[in-house]
DNA sequence: GACGATAGTTGAGCTTGTCAACTATCGCGG
DNA sequence: CCGCGATAGTTGACAAGCTCAACTATCGTC
């Protein structure tokens, strides 16, 4: 039945990474709920995610944070900044580069994002409190 | 310095969840440059991940598994076509629906990419073999 | 003070994605 | 068997994402 010859034994880290993945994956449709719920496009609430409200970056640094073009990133500010959620303000050393400033309500809306966004899926909260303890601490280890 | 006002204690749950999103979220450059790689945009990647060689789905199933409309998938089924990785095929019992049929190059094109792709990132690599197993098999249990 | 490098914007061009309209087909109830 | 609502897929319109190349303004430096 399996067109793909090499069926070999997975190790247990490829299963442990293809189970994360599968995870990833059915986060999915909350993702794009909660972008819709909040008005934005999935970009734009990643963008909003990406920026520290006690950080200002340059808008060059949004870009490498998403790893994409700073062109885009100007379409993403713009609309960010329409529903007041961003501002640019020009950065006192050097002005050629602009600084990303969440507002107030920037402020208030990312905090929700967040709420809802790292809810625990359900798959993850069926764990006994131990094996939610011992994800944690390997996962920790992980990453540092 | 904390403007997100109640910082309480996380859950080891809403934790270990943060953690494999961040692990989830270092993964985007790989997609984007695997995709790249193999001349496929990200969503025609998905999409050729989400076809099963072996069993041949109505595009209204794709566009289920997806979680996007119908219209969409018909450009993406394009694209997979027009490289000739995938065929559309009438279905014998009922002349509206087409069958997606992977093609042999579309198997070859998919094996590359899920080998690429299922390559476990070096965070999980760097984790002892017994951490490695822990992980898999709590993992399992949150995902039946 | 000229010159190469950098930050950001703009415009062209393609892909994604949604919605609404349309065609072809199905299956059912009369 | 006919007609009619439901379904599969396509098409077109439109908004947005994304990249690239060109452009402007500014910086640092020789």
């Amino acid at each position: 039945m399996a067109t793909e010859a090499k069926r070999r034994r997975k190790t247990a880290a490829e299963e442990a990474w293809s189970l994360m993945s599968r995870l990833l994956w059915e986060m999915r449709p909350r993702m794009l709920r909660v972008a819709q719920e909040f008005g934005l496009t999935p970009p734009q609430m990643f963008a909003l995610r990406a920026l520290d409200p006690d950080n200002p970056v340059p808008m060059r640094e949004l870009a490498a944070t998403l790893h994409c073009d700073s062109s885009n990133v100007t379409g993403l500010v713009d609309g960010l900044a329409a529903q007041g959620l961003v501002e640019r303000r020009e950065a006192e050393h050097d002005r050629r580069v602009r600084m990303l400033v969440v507002t107030e309500r920037g402020v208030e809306v990312r905090d929700r994002l967040h709420a809802v966004i790292q809810e625990v899926p359900p798959a993850v909260m069926r764990l006994s409190a131990t094996d939610q303890g011992v994800l944690r601490d390997i996962l920790k280890r992980a990453l540092d």
